[in-house]
DNA sequence: GAACTAAGAACATCTTAGCCT
DNA sequence: AGGCTAAGATGTTCTTAGTTC
């Protein structure tokens, strides 16, 4: 079987956008995210481009430097990508308020 | 809570707890995902139990059998989990709202 | 029928050694 | 400095062939 159909083009924009947002350079997440220097520039790069997928452990690591849920990462869409990212960063009060209209939540 | 660890459970638990939702086996549901009947039992559960991680692709494809959002498989944050499946499940007036309280560009 | 496993085959990523702007 | 790439080395998943309940 061909991997034509195994695209992670959805994690890789992602993860562009969201290092992008920081202002790291691939090499400076890489290092945060516990690559080793001599390595992080390459394999950052092909995990941005599109080319390589990384194990979900690095994922993790990678989203916390980032300060996104690991979550947000492999979100296909985008409505849901904005309310993972707004969720996150809202704070307690604004929460309960989302758990009320959602009703079953919890 | 974060992942720190080089596993997969998360992944794998969130698989398990919406597979059984719907009542299909492991066999079933792999090969409604697309996967050869002669090999879906043994994948599925390779998935399931931890050992394996599958291609991202193949997440989407078992996402949508299980109609949960891919994103959900890989949340690590049981509170931000059940707010993906509530907004997924949610009808449009009331996302618009969660949108507003939530300040959402999106 | 359903859940599960080992081991070799097959295929992916990772490291090294670079180039280009 | 930052972004990017090829290819062999390395480590992963996938298929086959089963067991267990």
């Amino acid at each position: 079987m061909t991997n034509e159909s195994n695209d992670i083009s959805v994690w890789s924009s992602r993860l562009k956008a969201a290092r992008e947002a920081t202002g790291m350079s691939q090499r400076a997440l890489g290092i945060a995210a516990g690559l080793d220097p001599s390595v992080a520039s390459t394999r950052m790069n092909r995990y941005e481009v599109g080319v390589h997928a990384p194990a979900y452990s690095i994922s993790c690591r990678l989203a916390e430097v980032l300060e996104v849920p690991v979550a947000y990462l492999y979100c296909d869409d985008d409505e849901l990508a904005e309310f993972i990212l707004s969720f996150h960063r809202a704070g307690t009060k604004v929460r309960r308020e989302v758990k009320k209209l959602l009703g079953s939540a919890g």
